[in-house]
DNA sequence: ATATCCAGCCTGTCTATACAATTAAATCAG
DNA sequence: CTGATTTAATTGTATAGACAGGCTGGATAT
């Protein structure tokens, strides 16, 4: 946990882009790019609130803004008396984030296995078309994946993808790896919004999980975008009582 | 578009937890009530910082920081030249964090009332201790709430709440606030876990949510902490055809 | 009547100062 | 050496004052 030295501080401002910015943004952004540089490692201290009053001349009260917000989103941990330090990591809720369900498996020392069910090219209806975000007719893969865990149904994944970016979708072996992580390889997600819901499953969706008819189910809707655009939506279906979803938000 | 009167503004503590905070944050739950309560209605102009200096005699930037903070979270939305008003509904990211089921209802334009089924002072069981990290038969509150949305039940909510940290939890009023207000303003969260289930409801739990036994519901755990202790456990059950859970991650 | 300008209100930011609370280290008493 | 006490550093909060910039409505000029 050793300091960050204050000779750092001078150029702090350095290679900002010159935006009319007010000082303590120009301030936050300066120092979330020495974290994400890596320059300011987690669990160092930064220069407490009268070192950079001393080192940029300006009031303790704009410092004390920048730090305080910048605690509040995550990216510091202050503690009175000891002074500012760079936080853990920026742990989204894992409960919402997008998982590749083999990994998952993996992490609890359990043997994965998938099988593809469907595949195929075809033009998106407008339900599908909306949720998409593209227009009618616009073409899109199809694909439901079965997904094991030790040998019993874990997930049906229902999924459909815009061809235009991600065109090779229908050309993998789904075996090898999940829908999930040749769509992260070619359209790196940067945005996603999610649906969960308690269902009870149709007669197809339980001869596919092996569960009775009055089994609830967990059902996650999920859409995820690359820049502006949607690269897929994915419908998760889990039997109810071999799955939960776990998450942690904070910090 | 009509104004909050500044007479309003004089009673602006008045039914507030008295826990030693600090102003601002005084100030944010008053407001925050004024707002979950209804009485302060959506697009509705808010008491300009200089009035609030008025009637308070409080600093400006105490105000403003309270204002600032409240809209950051989504609360308010503020014009420069015009004026704060109450902001249309809660954004995508907040709903996200641990919510207020009576605000997530209000948002949605629906009326929203609670009726509190228990409330007592126990010493917690070996489970409940585990839950909460603290030893067996130190003080717990047990509570279970039912929600309504527009009178039908949304959802049971079950909890034990660590008495050390929010020793008044038994003499608040929960048909004026929910258990998440007076929790959230005595001991602010900075972390927390989520499990979320499918499940079956017993006998009891569907008499309460007005269901049928073959209905599948949503069944969310959350821990919340507070620095490194744990406030609150919450049981939260929701019936699955009247409630889904919304989650944005990214950007 | 119409266009222009301006005063007044409001938020946004910055500064300087003050005191409280917390922590760790240094100092002191035994 | 040990334990208690003081001190210094640091964050947390509150205040008063200042100026900039955006918006509106009313006064003014045309």
């Amino acid at each position: 946990m050793s300091d960050v030295t204050t000779s750092n501080l001078l150029n702090l401002f350095d290679d900002l882009p010159d935006a009319p910015l007010p000082i303590y943004a120009k301030l936050k952004q300066a120092i979330t790019m020495k974290i994400s540089s890596g320059e300011w490692q987690t669990n160092q201290r930064v220069p407490s609130e009268a070192e950079v009053v001393k080192a940029l001349g300006v009031s303790r009260m704009t410092v004390n803004r920048a730090l305080r917000e910048l605690t509040a989103e995550g990216y510091l941990v202050r503690h009175q008396g000891l002074g500012t330090f760079v936080a853990e990591k920026k742990a989204h809720s894992a409960l919402f984030e997008v998982h590749n369900i083999a990994e998952e498996v993996a992490a609890r020392g359990h043997k994965h296995h998938s099988e593809l069910l469907v595949l195929e090219a075809a033009k998106a209806t407008m339900e599908e078309a909306m949720t998409l975000g593209v227009r009618t007719n616009h073409g899109i893969f199809r694909s439901v994946v079965l997904h094991f865990e030790n040998d019993l149904p874990i997930q049906i994944e229902e999924r459909i993808v815009n061809t235009t970016l991600a065109p090779d979708y229908d050309k993998q072996d789904f075996a090898k790896h999940t829908p999930y992580e040749y769509l992260m390889s070619v359209a790196p997600m940067t945005e996603g919004e999610h649906l969960v819901e308690a269902i009870l499953p149709n007669a197809i969706e339980c001869e596919r999980l092996q569960i009775q008819g009055s089994e609830p189910c967990l059902q996650i809707k999920r859409r995820t975008w690359a820049g502006d655009d949607i690269v897929t939506a994915a419908r998760l279906l889990h039997p109810g009582s071999r799955f939960q979803l776990f998450g942690h938000f904070g910090r």
